[in-house]
DNA sequence: TTTAAATCCTAGTGATTTGGTAGGAATTAA
DNA sequence: TTAATTCCTACCAAATCACTAGGATTTAAA
């Protein structure tokens, strides 16, 4: 019941494709330097969250990535689900299998996995990329403030 | 983000011995007929549960496996996380990870797994064995009268 | 026109996990 | 004594995970 990296790190791929968005795309170069992800790796996530169409990209120098909507516009779970697959406990949830049904014991532990699913999915899908981006401004913030009094208190200005 | 069979097949299994609970303990061998799972595997399962303090048996003829305690003692979650390990979607929700948590953005991505994991174990821990047998006898009965109005139908008195 | 920075693409691979199987030892009711 | 049962441990094949490797293609800039 574990994420795989390749959610993990796709999800902070696209905050850092959300919070590195200027003017240039962003190379996947400078995406594993900030992360500490493979180069290679980070690669073939993006290479599949460009697939599902939340990611755009440039070649040649001065190229790389960038959403390809607003982050607004990006769920966490359409990213994960994009990366991981459904996000559902058991594969029985969606598919209508009557086969399987006809024990009505798996109908009952069925009725289990849906309600976990629902609850998975109704998190990730009320949680916008931009979202993240607007608490990470926060904590930045924050850790600005810390610093700050740090200062103060050494008697700097 | 999948349940491995051991939590379904174990749920299926504990579901099986609330059911059948009567004066006799319920061999592996029954378990496994109905339940359609291998015996050999079920024992391990079940070896976890007694473990774990959910399930308890008696050796030699007539020996079984049974409840240690009341299906309204028993949560699907406790099930599950004796069978799966603990639910949360990452491993860092539940360490006091500083030396990860340095880095900002971890914390971000750690705010969405910290959701998830609460919104799967609120789940499971609110559904009992209890709720799942009743659930259970409720399918039952509607399959019954079903073959009632069949047999209505076809003039059967 | 050349260079080099970048994406694109696909194959391979070691380690770990999954989902079991196999089979003998110990216990105990009949 | 027998046979039904739990108990215990070792083993194993297949799948998945988390990458690495490296060449092909594109393109901005010198």
């Amino acid at each position: 019941m574990k994420l795989s990296t390749k959610g993990r790190y796709g999800l902070r791929a696209m905050l850092d494709l959300g919070l590195n968005a200027d003017e240039q795309a962003v190379s996947i170069k400078s995406i594993s330097e900030r992360q500490g992800i493979s180069e290679n790796y980070l690669e073939q996530i993006i290479a599949t969250l460009k697939k599902s169409g939340y990611v755009k990209s440039t070649r040649g120098p001065k190229g790389g990535y960038s959403l390809k909507m607003g982050p607004d516009e990006i769920s966490v779970g359409d990213i994960l689900r994009a990366l991981e697959g459904d996000l559902n406990p058991v594969d029985c949830v969606e598919v209508n299998d009557n086969l399987t049904c006809q024990e009505s014991d798996l109908c009952v532990t069925k009725f289990v996995w849906r309600k976990i699913s629902d609850s998975i999915n109704q998190v990730v899908d009320n949680i916008s990329l931009k979202d993240l981006m607007q608490e990470q401004y926060r904590i930045d913030d924050a850790n600005e403030s810390i610093v700050m009094d740090n200062l103060k208190k050494k008697g700097c200005k």
